[in-house]
DNA sequence: GTCTATATACCGATAGAC
DNA sequence: GTCTATCGGTATATAGAC
């Protein structure tokens, strides 16, 4: 119907690629530290195009870190080898935003804040404990400061370390929520 | 020698005034979102005098965050109860601040490394595991989570727990640095 | 549709009046 | 010693030229 790509097709890859650049910056320098001309020239495009997109750098960054659900937390016996195994790798651009910014943005501790609600209640209900809440929060705390630990911090045991090396460890941690 | 307070006296304790308005003011908003002149309205001063008894942002920042002494981590089995008990309850002011600052300045960051990598040693030093700075440096990540999970996400069960139930919960994690 | 130019607002830091 | 005034820089966001 159209010559080549179409029009919209073009503008709709822009803002793919705006969207990826933004994730990446915000992934290194937080939503404070991250700027529009930044991003743009990440992306290779104008830096007006950036807000002709998505309006405003809150509204682009609140859709830079949209939770990926890269976990399948069905199964919780194999829940601590495979998230460790996950976080100790490589962070999702998303995450990677997310994490850096938590800090100091309520907007994104809001986002993370139920992001670990979600993930600890799915690991409480499996249990029939009744400190089962409070276990499974201390498990997605202590996993998320592993993460912190391993890709900001950068210590370096842990940085060394695989995950099925990290999981045998932390395993104890779990036997209390069965 | 002199009449009522030294002139000296009352510098050192403008001084003071501002050192602790900015421990506040960098433990609210971050490095990044710390501003001079609200280090100044804190503690009821002009902004330019924050910079002439400290000379840079920067400057006043690495003395803010400068880690407290609050833990005696020579009675390793205490260890974590003690831990926990003073990271659930309070935070210090420095703590606060350095915290709030790791995932956005490099400085910050490094400070913390070298805070954890500490603690981690003095952990791994009782033990005779040949895994035992992995196991330790997994605790300290592990504390860390939790704390920022209790201070700044405020997952609700864990804001509710005292310390010698949380250290109840993890203290599975220490038994294998025995 | 894309980019240039700019309005508006803070910031850190400095110089100098009092 | 303390504060006023300001310099120079950079940011978001907008308006209009092409």
């Amino acid at each position: 119907m159209e010559s080549q790509p179409t029009r919209a097709q073009r503008r709709e890859a822009t803002a793919e690629k705006i969207l990826r650049a933004a994730q990446d910056e915000f992934g290194d320098r937080g939503v404070d530290g991250a700027t529009i001309r930044g991003i743009a020239r990440r992306a290779g495009v104008d830096p007006s195009l950036v807000l002709q997109h998505y309006g405003s750098k809150q509204a682009l960054f609140e859709l830079a870190v949209r939770p990926v659900d890269d976990l399948r937390d069905d199964d919780v016996s194999r829940h601590l080898a495979e998230v460790l195994d996950v976080r100790l790798r490589e962070l999702p651009a998303p995450t990677r935003a997310l994490m850096r910014s938590m800090l100091t943005s309520p907007d994104a501790a809001a986002v993370m804040r139920e992001y670990l609600e979600d993930r600890a209640e799915v690991l409480a209900a499996a249990s029939r404990q009744d400190d089962a809440r409070l276990r499974a929060e201390l498990i997605v705390a202590a996993i998320l400061g592993v993460t912190i630990a391993r890709h900001f911090l950068e210590l370096p045991a842990l940085t060394a370390a695989d995950g099925d090396t990290a999981a045998r460890i932390l395993e104890p941690l779990y036997a209390g929520l069965r």
